[in-house]
RNA sequence: GCGCGCGUAGCUCAGUUGGAUAGAGCGUCUGCCUCCGGAGCAGAAGGUCGUGGGUUCGAGUCCCGCCGCGCGCACCA
């Protein structure tokens, strides 16, 4: 048992004879000021109203009962308005990193999602261009969150979306026509809304057919331009479940069919030529056009079809991780599923939102790229700075914040660099391994050593922060926030780093060496779960 | 104008779902150090958490108003 969880046990017993109500919380924290101790609670707070008692005498009581010696508690003090203090027996916290050796790989995961299967979508860009930064926030958050998921025992499908069939993929086909008629000599303009990049001109080159057949001109560069994009996300490292085309949703007339649903529910109306669906009941501002007066559907119709199938998929949660200049789709995609009244959650499908991404170079934003024109790839910054620096870089903050994305800092081998800066705490706790090897020593993170050795400032802080690293995983897929992982690692890395300059493994009175190579391992291994759960690698030398 | 999001140290940002005296890195200042791996360590200065109210034992965190910035407001996607 961890020192937390006998803390926890021992207060929800204590409380239960104070007659506190059924289901009360107990609420360990780590307090800010390290002068409070290991673990602070508030539980006596929380208890002040139900016993109708000052939270200073229920703190009191609590004290008072509390038996430290089975609960590896060295002291329990009343502070504050009432919180009650815990400072743990040092060989307490020092065991910790014998479990987290022996958890190895594991340590950290849990079983919260119990199997139940989600669906994360993510990138799910128009087949019209290659990726933009914009997809690669999308991607490494993306999959950091199916990846948080996965290690919180949920069973995650990453799935990508085509919008393979809407307006922008005629804007494609004519604007490839254009370079087609172009090179045959003719003047061609590409057309309003249409496609300028250097791309066009080589999916043009690459057709072999009839420039005036406009659906084989259509299909070629749609497939030209999946495939492009397969690479970009190969070179990212992203690998996707399931691919689910827009235009199979006409094809196997399931647009059809939500139409027919949604109308026979009652909740659509005909006004003015055109059909309309009652979102205003479902949280809508106003009541949103799905057929439009040339027959043709709006966008979000075949959206409402493909959540749909989602659902009907059996996956109990749906994640979307999208632009946030889209977040005017929520809502009507929630109110198309509500009204379909076939028993889809409120909430679903879930959103993760992200601001935009600048990126700059020498303190300069960077606009262009060679290929694409407008914009600046993915692969432009795969390539310059490396697929780990791209990754942290995406989920360094929380996505509601707008993105820098600082190519110098992301290619800058030193310590300013956060990635560089984790990365070579990991490789650090390696190395300790290797010269060890190299210099004939045993070297083995045996968990018989005597933890209890581990007794220094710079130790105690250490295997506290890897202690709480379940809890950061746990607390960070539950949200959906990986930057919280992200902000972890840096930490935990920082106290890995102080640790490593102040005091030596190798060298030491066998004993103490014995101890402090537990420490080493559980650090490592910590920093490579961490790591992993991002998408990012750790190397064991750089 | 309406909707969503953001506003925390000079700069870049954390802030564990409402806890105690609001933190880190960079930069600045002072003093050490040259170690398994490229520098690091100790300390200092730096804040009205945009602003004004409210909720309560307690608010950076929740609610309302205002200011500023971003995004979206189509029978486009």
């Amino acid at each position: 048992m961890k020192p937390a969880d006998a803390i926890r046990a021992e207060l929800g017993r204590i409380a239960l004879e104070l007659g506190a109500p059924e289901g009360t919380d107990v609420v360990l924290e780590r307090p800010r000021e390290a002068a409070h101790g290991d673990w602070a609670s508030n539980v006596a707070l929380i208890l002040a109203r139900p016993l109708k008692q000052k939270p200073r005498d229920i703190a009191e009581k609590i004290r008072a009962q509390f038996r430290a010696e089975e609960a590896g508690v060295a002291t329990v003090e009343v502070a504050g308005p009432g919180f009650l203090n815990f400072r743990l027996r040092p060989a307490v916290i020092a065991s910790v990193a014998g479990e987290i050796v022996a958890a190895g790989e594991s340590y950290g995961r849990s079983d919260v999602g119990r199997g139940a299967a989600v669906n994360v979508e993510f990138v799910s860009a128009n087949p019209t261009g290659p990726l933009h930064v914009g997809h690669g926030r999308q991607a490494a958050l993306g999959d950091a969150i199916a990846t948080l998921l996965e290690h919180t025992g949920w069973d995650v499908s990453r799935e990508y979306y085509y919008n393979d069939a809407g307006a922008q993929i005629d804007n494609l086909a004519a604007s490839v026509r254009a370079r087609l008629l172009e090179a045959r000599g003719e003047s061609a303009e590409i057309p309003e809304g249409g496609y300028h990049g250097e791309y066009i001109r080589e999916i043009a080159a690459s057709f072999q057919g009839d420039a005036d057949d406009l659906a084989a001109v259509r299909a070629h560069a749609v497939r030209a331009l999946r495939l492009e994009q397969d690479l970009d996300l190969a070179a990212f490292g992203v690998t996707f479940d399931m691919y689910f085309l827009e235009s199979s949703l006409y094809e196997e007339g399931l647009v059809e069919k939500t139409v027919a649903a949604l109308t026979r529910a009652g909740k659509t109306y005909e006004h003015e030529g055109a059909l309309w669906l009652r979102t205003t009941e479902f949280g809508d501002d106003k009541d949103r056009v799905m057929r439009k007066g040339d027959g043709t559907y709006t966008y979000f119709v075949p959206d409402v079809a493909y959540h749909v199938t989602k659902w009907e998929r059996g996956f109990k949660r749906a994640i979307d991780v999208q632009g946030a200049d889209h977040h005017s789709t929520v809502t009507r995609v929630r109110a198309g599923l509500q009204a379909l009244g076939i028993g889809i959650p409120e909430g679903y499908p879930e959103y993760v939102l992200h601001q935009l991404v600048t990126v700059t170079r020498g303190g300069q934003e960077v606009k262009i790229s060679k290929r694409a024109g407008s914009y600046v790839t993915v692969r432009d910054l795969i390539d310059e700075v490396g697929r780990d620096a791209v990754r942290y870089f995406f989920i360094m903050r929380k996505g509601d914040s707008p993105l820098i994305f600082d190519v110098d800092l992301a290619r800058s081998q030193s310590e300013e660099n956060p990635v560089y800066y984790i990365q070579m705490a990991h490789a650090r706790m390696c190395g300790i391994f290797r010269v060890g090897a190299e210099q004939g020593i045993a070297t083995a993170a045996a968990v018989d050593a005597d933890l209890s050795l581990l007794t220094e400032a710079e130790e105690q802080q250490l295997i506290k922060a890897l202690e709480d690293y379940p809890a950061e995983l746990a607390g960070s897929a539950a949200a959906l926030e990986p930057q919280r992982i992200a902000s972890y690692l840096l930490e935990t890395a920082r106290l890995a780093h102080l640790w490593y300059h102040k005091h030596h493994v190798l060298g030491q009175e066998e004993a103490l060496m014995r101890a402090r190579l537990v420490l080493a391992r559980a650090a490592q291994i910590v920093l490579a779960n961490g790591l992993s759960a991002l998408g990012i690698t750790a190397p064991e030398r750089m």
